[in-house]
RNA sequence: GGGACCGUAGUUCAGCUGGUUAGAACGCCGGCCUGUCACGCCGGAAGUCGCGAGUUCGAAUCUCGUCGGUCCCGCCA
């Protein structure tokens, strides 16, 4: 006997077929002579029933009628079976509305028990119960709720949908290797040792940035792959050790071509698997308008609580937080915590310990009332200048509003962090809501004072801006980049830049870096060299798939969109990876640990 | 490297101002039950209170350390 149809897809239509069923015992409600069995595979539940007086009459072919009942008898939760009988339509008033299968019933006829199960150590159910390392450590069992294989499903058809648009645009997908080499900037890599070549290592790519380029050089002309790439950095809830990117590259195309293009197949994508139109073409702000309104540059927009500057007003006080801050050059910024006026001395308390835990000296605050303001700072201010501020940031009575006086980079980092806070406690984020933005003309290097150089703030290949090249002699910080990134939700999920494609600007930005023209040669000179047969201009972009699938899916973490995600410690509880080697392994690859064993 | 939270039957949790034999629900095991669908009813088993040390007459409860998990900062071009 073969499965003739998966559970979940039968329906009225199929009343009076003999199918049979294979999948795992969901539930059981034993009445003794008559047992129902909710029986589950990928595609939903069905109900079987086993009515053991009803098979002694119609005669089971395989099982003598006492052996059915016992078979059906010890049945238990996850035992694997196959079952045959007639499809039948439910007696009146006994379906169930709640499942797709709910008019129909399996009339068993032949049971036959595939494998038995140990007892679960926790129930394969909808509702998330069990903690996540238990799910993780018994991950083939977590993988079978429903609920968790939705996700995995709709993985798969973004992953799908994804593949047909860049076919369909003319991407070619090419593999790139894993076993590469190690190069400076970005990430720590993994490494490999090679055995063949002592005392050297490979180094898992980070990106197949460089080999996506030399594509270019080599004339695909257009380039994509679905590709894992490995960072050894500490664990987040939207990042893991290993993670899947979609990776892009192109030539001959400006940017604005490629976030044109990338806006089509994100609405598509948006309309395919969520029937949601995300219409093109998406917000667009400069890196400078991103951090002045909402001090970050990634930017949820799902919600308000814009940043306002009020330097200009504090400048009217005797205040002197406020104009010491100012004669440093320093920003007075606030946020309207709307309807936060009642707070308790306690909750605004709790507030300021938020903002100095991310850096400020202090959080000055300020309530709207019926009756006028309530401040510590009120003092400072004239009513005029009170009734502007409370303007700037269309105050209501009920509302409080939060200043930050600091360095521009603390300002922005602690505002920034308010204002999600905020967002979340105060319910303004409706789920189900996705916000997409593209953030461009990042500034292409910024100061490392604890290297004491400048580094690239996307990755050293990425072009300035051409009115900007005279500033690389003058103001390095000043040059803005060709880069952009994509941002759904307040998630980075996608960044990307028009590469430099001449050896010569390549060069003046290693120096700038601080890279030695001998570092440069060993590192990526074969870059180096590609970039002078003959490099068309070119550019990419690339997509956290990981990241995009949990947003569409409303999930927590990312974790939950990979099969065998790790912990936060990098462990895979489940397989207990990583682990300890034999010594002959080590001994082949000529390596010795240094940890004390 | 740093900060915060969590760890008690198989599971989810209660118990925590120190004091009889550590409880509940679900699950599990046995029995009964012909229309249930989170079936119901009766009965039963089930615990190194993460681990180690300390304080105490006495620790699940207090203290310190440690291990594991989660969130965040640093880090992640």
């Amino acid at each position: 006997m073969k499965r003739t149809d998966y559970c979940g897809t039968l329906t009225k239509k199929d009343a009076g077929r003999i199918v049979v069923l294979t999948g795992w015992v969901h539930r059981r409600r034993d009445h003794g002579a008559i047992i129902f069995i909710d029986l589950r595979d990928r595609e939903g539940i069905v109900q079987v029933v086993f009515d053991c007086s009803d098979t002694a009459k119609v005669g089971a072919p395989h099982a003598a009628p006492s052996q059915f009942q016992d078979q059906s008898h010890a049945l238990r939760s996850e035992y694997v079976i196959e079952v045959c009988g007639k499809i039948a339509e439910r007696p009146a008033g006994t379906e169930n509305q709640e499942i797709q299968t709910g008019e129909i019933e399996l009339r068993a006829t032949d049971l036959t028990i595939l494998n038995r199960a140990l007892t679960p150590p926790f129930s394969i159910d909808e509702e998330v119960e069990a903690a996540e390392s238990l799910r993780l450590q018994y991950r083939y069992l977590d993988l079978r709720r429903p609920s968790v294989q939705e996700k995995f499903i709709l993985r798969h058809r973004l992953s799908r949908s994804v593949r047909r648009f860049m076919d369909e645009n003319g991407f070619l997908e090419i593999e790139t290797p894993f076993l590469t080499k190690s190069t400076p900037e970005g990430a720590r890599d993994f490494l490999v040792p090679s055995r063949q070549n002592p005392g050297t290592f490979y180094a898992l790519p980070q990106s197949p940035q460089l080999f996506k380029q030399i594509l270019m050089v080599s004339g695909f002309d257009r380039y994509y792959q679905i590709v894992r790439c490995f960072r050894d950095e500490d664990l987040r809830a939207d990042r893991q050790p290993e993670f899947t990117q979609l990776d892009i590259e192109f030539s001959f195309l400006e940017s604005t071509d490629i976030l044109a293009l990338m806006e089509t197949m994100l609405s598509d994508l948006f309309r395919e698997l969520k029937k949601i139109d995300l219409l093109p073409p998406f917000p667009r702000l400069t890196y400078q308008e991103a951090m002045s309104r909402f001090g970050t540059d990634k930017p949820d927009l799902r919600f308000g609580l814009e940043l306002k500057d009020i330097a200009d007003l504090a400048a009217h006080s005797p205040f002197k937080v406020f104009l010491d801050v100012i004669a440093k050059g320093g920003h007075i910024k606030g946020i309207n915590a709307v309807g936060l006026a009642k707070s308790s001395r306690s909750e605004i308390d709790a507030l300021v310990q938020e903002a100095t835990t991310r850096g400020a000296k202090g959080l000055a605050w300020l309530k709207v009332t019926e009756q006028g303001v309530e401040s510590p700072i009120a003092k400072f201010f004239t009513h005029a200048i009170l009734n502007q501020i409370r303007e700037r940031f269309s105050a209501a009575p009920g509302d409080l509003l939060l200043f930050v006086a600091d360095s521009e980079k603390v300002v922005y980092e602690v505002l920034g962090g308010l204002r999600l806070l905020l967002g979340q406690r105060l319910g303004l984020i409706e789920k189900g809501q996705f916000k997409p933005l593209w953030v461009i003309d990042f500034p292409l290097l910024e100061y490392d004072d604890a290297e004491k150089r400048y580094v690239a703030i996307h990755h050293p290949f990425t072009a300035p801006r051409d009115e900007d090249i005279p500033l690389l002699d003058t103001e390095p910080l000043r040059v803005r980049s060709k880069a952009y990134d994509f941002v759904l939700n307040g998630s980075e999920v996608g960044g990307g830049s028009i590469r430099i494609h001449q050896s010569g600007l390549q060069s003046q930005i290693f120096e700038l870096l601080g890279i030695q023209k001998e570092e440069a040669d060993l590192k990526f000179g074969f870059l180096l060299q590609a970039l002078q047969f003959g490099a068309p201009p070119h550019g990419g972009i690339a997509f956290g798939l990981d990241r995009l699938a949990a947003i569409i899916t409303c999930s927590e973490s990312i974790r939950d969109v990979i099969a065998f995600p790790k912990t936060q410690k990098g462990i895979c509880l489940m397989t207990q990876a990583p682990a300890q080697v034999d010594s002959k392994q080590l001994k082949e690859l000529h390596i010795r640990s240094a940890y004390p064993s």
